[in-house]
DNA sequence: GGGTTCATTGTAAACGATTACAAGAAACTT
DNA sequence: AAGTTTCTTGTAATCGTTTACAATGAACCC
């Protein structure tokens, strides 16, 4: 293994030198500068950052701990967050918290262990609540949960607003029993369903509390959820769920019912996916912004690394509303 | 900070002692090592990972090197790697080389820089080739692609099998003309197109290369080579893709033709996705066992990192075909 | 020209753990 | 009872860098 010291040697400096030159925090003589360099690339020198970390007490990695890198919405989070780290020297450390605070908690020190720069992170409102507990001396951003602790950076949907154009559209269209379904607990399906009562409220339409189900968040739940609203006596017209993976469960128990979308039901969705547009028809979503809430909530958690006292920020971006023939116009001769 | 010195002194210990606790190496006097636990307990000590790891040259950090995160095969397989190194005390690294070599050559060193214990890695057919170029001291398992150097330990679907299968599958149902494509380069492609003509062959099919269409494997190459087919003179009567990007790629040109699946096109590809059961009817496909390559990698890896000199190993998969409405058999009234 | 400043470089002390080595105590052997 | 072996522990070296500090010499200022 080639150190800095055979560098140093090959280049006829001392190490300070040669550490000076790849880390360039001092001047050193252009001559001196290029001669180091050229050793460098004779010997193929590359440091050990390992070794870099323990003495600067940095490290050039962040961790990024999500419920599960399967769901799309984070894989594609996850893209977004490696591509802006990598590009400013940074690594991430991948982790699937299950919405597990126990996992939460472990993975939380773990990464504190392994000293990385920051996290980024989807707590459970477990976490969020417990936040102080976990004493945590890390740079943390917060994506997708809202927290009200305010002295943490966070990147989040504007939900209330999402949900509440969902809905509208909903009613829009002629559907008046919307069934809802929100994965529990987080602020987020909190959140959600705010905007959805609003919209209702704002047509003078009253919020029917059989019509709400808390589930977690998972597709099987939204599967069996939705089967207990088509089995209802007087069933919902439209289906509204708070992600796409309790939207996946919605479709799959529609299409088993085998239920007409949307002349017998409608169905809209938060989270844009591939099945979304490839089903037929196609279904009504609010797409949430990923890369970018992936990218902001990198650059944002480099910024506070380097800038520790710089005041919170909360970045709050909108949904797009993204029509189609799930929520088609409701037949007025069934109104 | 509390370091491993506090907690010498608060047991009335040796530093020496406490790692030997701590690493459990050597034997220390039960009530020694539980005079040192308490204090651990105590101070809430947790030992600084870098510092261990520069001393130790060993650190318990996988890389995994994968084309695309979001793609759901590489999603799948990364959740069981992250599981599995999780149960043995390693954490994950992500990089997404986007099958660029240059990417891979550098996420390749910078994990090397990085000191991790050994990679994960689908590499480009470049990659494979140009190995001992990179010269790695690493060690590496490769997955879903397979490598003519035998000195490596990879986990591999059986791929011409699996094609095979699919094909004559569709063979059986009626299938006469089956549009191919596949995701170049790389010798998984390779593989699957052998087993596809085997299968053609198998039952006296010529194979004809105008359906056998080579591209990207992006979700745009499968829309467009599908869009191909379709205009063509003779178009086929069954669209066969080599992975789920060209798979939904492939649909989605279908859909815009509005074909009918399967009375005028057939579809089947590999890769299970949540959209090939949610699309009506749904697709036929072979399943790759994500968890299970993810899982065996893994413990593969750790394996050759306990064992360097191990034998390498290749390990071989089958898909399953699970087969569903995009294949039915095909209306005779049409043969 | 002497005193300051500034740029450039080297020496050696960190960083926080693991571990080679030595040494003392305890346990066996004969 | 003396000689061996084994167990347990501490001291200090070490991992490969960065960086505080000091030293040198050049440049600048009156």
């Amino acid at each position: 293994m080639v150190g800095i010291k055979d560098v140093a040697e090959a280049a006829g400096v001392s190490v300070a030198t040669v550490s000076r030159v790849l880390t360039k925090h001092t001047n050193v003589r252009p001559i001196v500068r290029d001669r180091v360099l050229e050793a460098v690339k004779q010997l193929n020198y590359r440091p050990n950052l390992v070794a870099r970390s323990l003495r600067s007490q940095q490290t050039k990695t962040i961790g990024l701990i999500v419920s599960d890198i399967r769901n799309p919405f984070f894989s594609s989070i996850s893209r977004a967050v490696e591509d802006t780290a990598y590009e400013q020297g940074f690594s991430v450390l991948l982790c699937n918290a299950d919405e597990n605070p126990e996992k939460e908690a472990l993975y939380l020190n773990l990464l504190r262990d392994e000293n990385v720069a920051g996290v980024i992170f989807s707590p459970t409102l477990h976490a969020i609540n417990n936040f102080k507990d976990l004493r945590l001396d890390l740079p943390i951003v917060i994506i997708d949960r809202s927290t009200k602790n305010g002295s943490v950076d966070s990147v989040l949907l504007d939900n209330v607003t999402a949900a509440f154009q969902l809905t509208t559209h909903l009613i829009e269209n002629g559907y008046r029993r919307i069934g809802a379904i929100f994965g529990v607990p987080s602020m987020t399906a909190i959140e959600r369903q705010q905007g959805y009562e609003e919209a209702l409220q704002a047509h003078s339409l009253i919020v029917v509390s059989k019509l709400i189900k808390h589930v977690q968040p998972k597709l099987e739940a939204g599967y069996m959820a939705t089967q207990e609203f088509l089995e209802m006596a007087q069933p919902p017209d439209a289906i509204f769920t708070g992600n796409g993976l309790l939207g996946a469960g919605a479709l799959t128990a529609i299409r088993e019912h085998n239920w007409a979308i949307p002349d017998q039901i409608a169905l809209v969705t938060f989270d844009e996916t591939h099945w979304a547009t490839l089903v037929q028809p196609a279904i009504t979503v609010v797409a949430q912004p990923t890369d970018e809430i992936g990218k902001i909530a990198t650059e944002l958690l480099l910024q506070r690394v380097a800038e520790p006292e710089r005041p919170a920020r909360k970045i709050i971006l909108q949904g797009k509303l993204l029509i189609r023939g799930s929520s088609a116009a409701r037949n007025p001769s069934l109104l």
